[in-house]
DNA sequence: CAATAGTGATTGAAACCTCAACAGAGCGTA
DNA sequence: TACGCTCTGTTGAGGTTTCAATCACTATTG
C-alpha cells in the first residue's frame, strides 16, 4: 500500500454521532451477553460454536466449516475447540471423507450445557437490544447488518 | 441469581435472521478497521485512546475518565497505556489536583500519529458500513444503537 | 484526629488470541 | 509415479485481556 495523502471525507456531525453510538451500543451488547454467559463458563464464542453444533447433523460439523460459521480463525478455533475439548464440552475425531479434516462433535453434555444456557442468552439477547430498539428500527437495524456483512470484500489491490 | 427455570422467550425467525446479520456485520466491522489500523501500529482500541484525547484539553485525561469513554476495564487501560507509552505515543504524570490520580497525555508524536491514522480510519469504516448501508437505516441504526447503549443498566438484584 | 470506607490506578498470573511456521493429506499434471 | 501446489488443521511463541489482589491516596464518620 502506498501512504499517498488522501483527501479525507470526514463524517458528518449525525453520522459521527451515529458511528458513536455504534461503537458503544454494540460494546454494551457484547459486554451483557458475555457477562451472562460467564455463569455457564462460556463466552459469545464458545456459545456461537455450541449452536452451530447442534444445528448440524449428528451435532457435528468440520473444523473448517465450522471456524467460517463463527468467523473465527482457524488457529483461534484450533485452541478454543480445545479447550472446550478438556470440558468435555465436545470430542474431535478425524473426518472419515476426506484425510486432512477433523470433525467437531458435541457430546451429550455439550448439548446439555446450550439447553440450560440458551433461554438466558436469548433472554440477555432481548433484554440488551431486541426489547430496548424500536421495532421498525431493529428491522433496518438488520437490512444495515446484512448489508455489511454481505458487502463485497474489498480489493486487496490499493 | 437463582438458576431457577424460565420460559424461554425465543426470537421469531426474522428476529433471529436479524440477530445473526448483527453478529456478523458487527464483526466484518471490527476485522476490517482493525486490519486498517495495523498500517499504523494501531488497533481500535488505541485509536479511540487517541482521539479522546485529541479532543481533550491539552490533549490530556485522567486515566478513569479516559477509561470511560473508550469503555475500557482500567487494568486493560493501564496495559494499553503502558504499551503507548514505551512506543513515544503519550506521557502519565501525577494529576496535580489529585494525589490518586494520573493523566495521560498526547506527545507530538502520538498526535502526529493520530493525524497520519486518522484519514485513513475514516475512510475505513465509509467503506465497510457508511458507504454500503441505505442512508434512512444508518439512522435507523443509529437510534438502535443510541437506545441500547442509554438503556438502564441492568438490575444486578436478579 | 484517628478509624474506616471509598476511589484511582497498578500489578502479576492465568486465560486467551494472533501470527507465522509447519505437517499431513488431497489434487493436478506430466 | 512423482512432483509441486493447495487445503486442513495444529503448534508454539509472543502479545493482549481479564481477573483478583493490592497499594496509595481521599473522603467520611464519630
Amino acid at each position: 500500500m502506498q501512504r499517498t495523502a488522501i483527501t479525507p471525507r470526514w463524517l458528518d456531525a449525525e453520522q459521527q454521532v451515529i458511528w458513536r453510538a455504534f461503537l458503544s451500543g454494540t460494546n454494551r451488547v457484547f459486554l451483557e451477553l458475555d457477562a451472562e454467559l460467564r455463569r455457564f463458563g462460556l463466552d459469545l464464542g464458545e456459545y456461537e460454536i455450541l449452536v452451530n453444533l447442534s444445528e448440524s447433523p449428528d451435532h457435528e460439523l468440520r473444523m473448517s466449516d465450522l471456524a467460517d460459521r463463527v468467523r473465527q480463525s482457524r488457529s483461534r478455533l484450533t485452541h478454543t475447540v480445545g479447550r472446550m475439548e478438556a470440558k468435555g464440552i465436545l470430542v474431535r475425531n478425524a473426518c472419515p471423507s476426506d484425510g486432512r479434516g477433523v470433525n467437531a462433535r458435541l457430546t451429550d453434555e455439550g448439548y446439555a450445557l446450550l439447553v440450560e444456557a440458551a433461554p438466558y442468552h436469548v433472554e440477555s439477547v432481548r433484554r440488551v437490544l431486541v426489547d430496548v430498539v424500536d421495532p421498525d428500527d431493529f428491522v433496518a437495524l438488520g437490512r444495515a447488518m446484512a448489508a455489511v456483512a454481505d458487502a463485497d470484500a474489498p480489493t486487496e489491490a490499493d
